[in-house]
DNA sequence: GTCTATAAACAGATAGAC
DNA sequence: GTCTATCTGTTTATAGAC
């Protein structure tokens, strides 16, 4: 048995584990350095013999993130299925994404939401945008074909994806916040079910009754 | 005619819009006191004059834009109504104000996700949080109301409000990731009417079709 | 691959003149 | 109320030993 144990977690991967529970709590610019290395337990010259830059460091956390939202959401797609089927299951995984890791969420929201706090010419930003575009890209395939097909109501696309990322990333990126309004936290099992429940509720009633009826 | 000319801006008003401006964009940790100096046309030190720390102008600039949210929405609810229309009118209100002023968004929604990254001793953020809780209480009334009336359908409170906030706040601050999915400026006029109609389309009828109607 | 030591730039904040 | 000059600590990043 050699250095390549597979059961070891590599300096590299136990610096972006540290990185990312730090940038998606504090940001990009609110963390030093000098944090991350004290938190993984090195000195910042190890951590600068892993990543060249602060600013790699952070694409390379990001992309991390988005590479496991977009490997799950296309493993779970290409199972196939409606497109309600496949709707409900691309909501399912994005939920239990952000419930089993917080940082995600958080991370993810910022990667939406922040300008680009950095260089942008990073290979490490733009594979994190590619990614980026896949996920949004799954999410546009699943909308357009249950609308085609009669199993979702016609709507604006790009808006409803917008709402979707509203619906669940920015609850659960929500953090203290979050956890006050519903009164423990958002990421307690039972309320991480409760999401999904109100969610669906959302989806498939709205939230006015129509008079109508 | 003195000094007191109300129609000229004070230098304190003037600081508190540019730090807005800046603190939107990139938030509390990555804007530096000598940029908003540059910015509104001062030298650090008479910035200093005006709010003794960086954390205090950054309370000062929240507190700023949760004064004027809960104002507007305090104002249209104190207009009665049923609860539909009130929440309509909530809705409505906060969109107009995101989408008049898009720094509004950016600081609203850090203001509910980032962690308190200052000190939260400062008068100004038990301010801004009693603003914040009366924001949210106006939402719960009308929500209470609605659904004991009948008027809207029954559901979990908070996560209630956790979805319009994610509908709303997060799409005004999604900035440029919102301006390439939506495929121009999120914020021109009519792509800000068409955010209000896919809103209250998804409020009355959610998205996916009940397979037995 | 990890460390100590250090460079070079910049941050927030203060002193004190005008 | 605004300025210039400065203090003090911290930042990212590098040099070079082991």
């Amino acid at each position: 048995m050699t250095t390549t144990n597979t059961a070891e977690i590599s300096p590299r991967d136990r610096i972006l584990e540290a990185a990312e529970e730090l940038f998606a709590r504090r940001g990009f610019a609110a963390v030093g350095i000098s944090e991350i290395a004290e938190s993984v337990g090195m000195s910042k010259s190890s951590l600068f013999h892993h990543f060249r830059t602060k600013a790699q460091l952070y694409a390379a956390t990001v992309d991390r993130v988005l590479a496991e939202v977009d490997l799950e959401l296309t493993r779970t797609l290409a199972r196939g299925g409606s497109a309600a089927d496949r709707l409900d299951r691309w909501i399912e995984v994005l939920i239990d994404l952000m419930a089993r890791t917080p940082a995600h969420a958080r991370l993810l929201l910022r990667s939406l939401f922040e300008e680009d706090e950095i260089s942008n010419v990073l290979p490490e930003q733009q594979e994190a945008d590619e990614k980026l575009q896949r996920i949004i890209q799954h999410a546009n395939n699943v909308l357009r074909d249950g609308m085609a097909q009669g199993e979702l109501r016609v709507a604006n696309i790009p808006h409803t994806i917008q709402t979707l990322i509203g619906i669940i990333v920015y609850h659960f990126a929500s953090g203290e916040f979050g956890d006050e309004l519903i009164g423990r936290s958002i990421f307690h099992s039972d309320e991480v079910k409760r999401r999904k429940r109100e969610i669906k509720a959302f989806l498939h009633h709205g939230l006015v009754i129509e008079r109508g009826l």
